[in-house]
DNA sequence: CGGGGCTTTGATGTGCTTCAAGAACGGTGG
DNA sequence: CCACCGTTCTTGAAGCACATCAAAGCCCCG
């Protein structure tokens, strides 16, 4: 099978529980991935090891909204290319009826992840009951539309560079935690090789991409499945859509 | 300005009255791509001529129904490169709060066009008090999510041949006739340059494939603007995504 | 400590791009 | 009706970014 890249933590209290750091005014961070405790009541919480596959099938409709880690939807286009053609993560829904009819499509767990199942028409009936909770899925589906369009743009005009420059910023602010100044650390919640097919570029491409990008000094590794940045302006720099994707990717409110 | 690309049409009668033809034994066509005459009422329609621009602003939420013709969305990634990230035919909603904030971001009509404009609220109420249109609604969002994902996998992976190839039985199946046996004719509804940019190609390369497929007899083109194929299977053929897209822009439910 | 998966790096190939010139087309006005 | 003009399209030659192939290195795990 395929190994655990990601240490377990805190394997006793559940995922979706742990909450984002206050800031050190005292004034609590309205987290923009936070998921509405209806949603979550309403459903049935999974847990995911790496690798592990969710149903796509669309009687009896069911969606997924993620509470934590990173999925990903990956699909054969073609025989002889593999396209992950969406990530998700926390807060994120997924609804296998936004996926196209395409060979191999899978909906994947990438790292450890934990998801909550729920039936369509029970979160459209929950929206349809609460204003805000309306808000709440608009906004979500709303910004992961803009995702997919940037997304487009990305890998149709961009560099190899600035495509990965531009996933790891996206990393950086979704998995990644702030530090000292303007450094950031994040896990790699994709392998090279998915990393690659996200970014429609060859695995050894990509690798070489890193290099530069590590001897240049923009990013560092610090053993498998981890990365930082001691200047996360710098990196922004590398990207011509940094700013599309903070707008996208903010996690607070 | 821009010259008129296309010759008018029946300017006297509105472009969404026009139907499709009707099956040979009588049995009318289900048109997947009508508007439901709720929405056309409570909204206004305005009529578009080629390279006309629309406003995306999302203060009182606008949203667009296209009743006729090719609209495209296309922005400015960096500045070398434009990108076009969608494109949008009859039926389609078009909602400006789904398009990502990249520079130089427009909605613009590539032929001729025409399109309801209907604030995105009244959209919404209409949905709520009509279990049909809910469904209308539903559908058309839904697809027009997996053209997306299902484009991204395109530029991804394929090959230019096998793009473009994508794209003109895209334009077969959504703004062309069928004729005799399995022969299709239709409008080229973008220009080289649109093409290209749609398919993340140059437009040299592009004008080089199209004239590769017009020596292998695939397409053929008549005048500028307009183009056709004797044998639609041989089109499908060069896609790997063939079945993908015809079952995205199938005309009959 | 040895095997398998993932990653890195080098040498080489190719599909697409770039640059540039000319052809075809559509509209305009004599 | 035809000569003219701007735009779009086509085609050639040269160059580049990325892909492919191959081999070695790394890392975790049994």
């Amino acid at each position: 099978m395929t190994r655990m890249r990601f240490p377990a933590r805190d394997p006793e209290t559940p995922m979706h529980k742990q909450t984002l750091a206050e800031r050190p005014d005292g004034v609590p961070v309205k987290d923009a991935t936070e998921i509405p405790r209806d949603v979550v009541e309403a459903g049935v919480t999974i847990g995911l090891r790496p690798r592990q596959r969710l149903s796509m099938s669309i009687d009896e409709e069911m969606v997924y909204v993620v509470t934590a880690g990173v999925l990903l939807l990956d699909s054969l286009p073609s025989p002889s290319g593999r396209q992950i053609v969406d990530l998700f993560y926390r807060g994120d829904v997924v609804r296998p009826k936004y996926a196209p009819l395409l060979p191999g499509m899978n909906l994947i767990a990438s790292t450890r992840a934990e998801v909550v199942r729920i039936p369509w028409r029970k979160l459209e009936a929950l929206s349809d009951a609460s204003p805000v909770l309306r808000e709440w899925l608009d906004r979500q589906l709303s910004r992961q539309a803009q995702r997919r369009l940037a997304h487009i743009a990305a890998i149709g005009v961009l560099t190899g560079e600035e495509r990965l420059a531009t996933l790891l910023i996206e990393l950086a602010l979704r998995v990644g935690e702030a530090g000292f100044e303007d450094s950031r650390s994040f896990d790699m919640a994709l392998s090279r090789t998915d990393m690659a097919d996200y970014l429609s570029l060859n695995a050894d491409t990509l690798s070489r991409i890193m290099s530069r990008l590590r001897q240049q000094g923009v990013v560092g590794t610090s053993g498998r499945g981890r990365a930082y940045t001691s200047n996360f302006k710098a990196l922004c720099a590398r990207s011509p859509v940094a700013e599309t994707i903070k707008s996208l990717h903010a996690r607070t409110v």
